[in-house]
DNA sequence: TATAATGGTCAGGGATACTGACCATATTGG
DNA sequence: CCAATATGGTCAGTATCCCTGACCATTATA
């Protein structure tokens, strides 16, 4: 199995985890969703960022940032600095499930880490790291 | 960045590459189409099997089939070990489109390996196939 | 100050993936 | 051996994701 795929195992598993917790936690949150909200600035973030640190275009951003939004995780405000921009940020509510999905997050990694032991937990993580210079174009 | 997410970037950097030396080389294909190609066995597979593989419904992996069936690349047989069953199974242009798919795969993964260096790469590796023990549901 | 660039929205459409209902063939328990 | 159940698939309908194209308002630039 190659080594993308073999990513994108462990990625999807994570994904799964995280989206099963928010879901028990009371939040009806998507995937998509969820990579758009981790994006988000405490001070709050323009729609074109978020857009392309999460790699999607502003109009699937927009419909995203919309969702979040009806759900009361997030809110738009005008952005002081700038008279066409918005920051989008988090609700109190927003913040609470941001940090319950961290700690999800926290616990799978911890689970791994047990599985996979210390020194090997370390060489994946600085691998991957290392990794991302040549794949990521907005590191 | 938690490991997930940094799987995620380069999982994603991979499907990029693919995908586009795909459309360059004419085949009309989509990252899902894709990964359902990718489980087809030579000896062709049961629709049930690819969706398990794929981890998406059989409706979906049925969908999925017939765009690959329309654009030639796998046929549908009568499984004869199963009056109920039908094998897909690739088509030699199919066949072909899959070989053309792996060479970019390895290309990429040569490029990743002269990036992190050898005795990296082998940790990497290492390192997901362990952890796949723990987050392959299908494994 | 006219032009271009930037931040966003609206409209429309294709692909992905789901649930629910259903049919045909195989398998199994009585 | 046959009724009940399980399995392999399809059909229909829907929500989400993500795209392109067109457009508007504000800001920056020549």
């Amino acid at each position: 199995m190659d080594l993308a795929t073999l990513m994108y195992v462990s990625y999807r598993a994570m994904d799964e985890r995280v989206l099963t917790a928010m879901r028990a936690a009371g939040y009806d949150i998507t995937a998509a969703q969820s990579r758009i909200a981790q994006r988000i600035d405490d001070e709050g973030s323009r729609l074109t960022d978020l857009a392309e640190r999460a790699q999607v275009t502003k109009q699937t951003a927009s419909q995203l940032v919309v969702a979040l939004e009806r759900q009361g995780l997030v809110e738009r405000v005008p952005d002081p600095a700038d008279g066409r921009a918005r920051l989008i940020r988090f609700t109190e509510r927003g913040r609470a499930a941001a940090q319950e999905a961290m700690q999800v997050v926290i616990g799978v990694e911890q689970e791994w880490a047990e599985h996979l032991g210390p020194r090997m937990t370390a060489q994946l993580r600085a691998a991957l790291a290392r990794l991302r210079e040549v794949t990521d174009p907005y590191a």
